[in-house]
DNA sequence: GAGCTTATCACCAATCATTGTTGTTTGACA
DNA sequence: TGTCAAACAACAATGATTGGTGATAAGCTC
């Protein structure tokens, strides 16, 4: 039950590993480390949080390593790898649901928003000789800790909550 | 070669020396040579490339100047700084008319949409405690030139293509 | 216009996310 | 088990951007 519908789009560890070994990628422990990280995760983690959450598991893992299967994977097309403006790359495990991203302007936090927009097109008269692949709509703002009237907070630190632990 | 279509949406390089003097900035010849480069601009430059067309006009200027004169016309509102994934900020001197971009994969060059599309929220169901406050929408896609299989010899066009040309 | 104050300048070093290098280790397959 | 390229950890380097710092010059008084 839990991260049921939250994997609803997304492949296994057991089927990423089955990919790579069908792709000639050699399945490591590292790897599969950075698989279960991502399974179900829904916080578009940069790499660096893929990496602290990792380490946890596999204490010498290097960063590089993190880096470098994220953009293998990504290449694979098992993950996205997303640019949404907050100073670091962030990776989507959510491929198979076409869906666009609010943004917290102040602690980077990333909400999936599973909606589908019409007409949402570049008009015929201004394409200019473009090829145009596909569309995205990134809507910002600030994030329900980041708006709190107190300005208390400390840095909210785009943290990786478990996944599945926020019912929604 | 500015046409007045062009810079329809920007203030001239008077109102940005009168803006700055305004605020008590001081209006230096490069400062006022950056406006130069900025008005009328319709290629979203990269500091870079404002630098470098800069330095054709006064040889000795820094490109932190260059960095500190575009971020201060951002915090004034007169430009706007633009992250649209193609690793560098992109600076659009157009900031009175809402518009989206559509993207070239390849080399970066960004073209205007003016287009407004309707029905561009977030569904009051997602919102979920974010307090929204505008969208973008991104096209990305490839240009006429980065389509072509055969390259065509005619478009040097030397603003911000990838620098080397790659022979042999 | 001369002097004063301080913003801005050019130059240089540092930062931060990301990528390159290298020599060693390890997974896959025979 | 042996072979060997792929992947690894450690570390250096990159490229865009930002942080000092002492020198210069804009915008004031007088
Ligand atoms: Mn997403
Ligand atoms: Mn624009
Ligand atoms: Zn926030
Ligand atoms: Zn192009």
């Amino acid at each position: 039950m839990i991260g049921d519908k939250l994997s609803i789009a997304m492949r296994t560890t057991d089927e990423l590993t089955e990919a790579f070994r069908a792709s000639g990628r050699k399945v490591t422990a590292q790897r599969q480390c950075i698989f279960r990280v991502l399974q179900g995760n829904v916080n578009h983690p940069s790499a660096e949080a893929v990496y602290d959450a990792a380490r946890t598991e596999v204490e010498t893992i290097s960063l590089k390593t993190v880096y470098q299967t994220l953009y293998e994977l990504a290449e694979m097309g098992e993950i996205a790898a997303l640019d949404l403006g907050t100073g670091m790359a962030r990776f989507d495990p959510n491929v198979e649901e076409t869906h666009h991203h609010l943004v917290c302007r102040s602690c980077g936090k990333v909400r999936d928003l599973t909606v589908t927009f019409d007409g949402l097109s570049v008009p015929p008269d201004e394409v200019q000789g473009y090829e145009v692949n596909g569309a995205e709509v990134v809507f910002r703002g600030l994030c329900e800790d980041c708006r709190l009237p107190r300005p208390d907070p400390q840095h909210p630190s785009a943290a990786m909550e478990p996944a599945g632990t926020t019912r929604s």
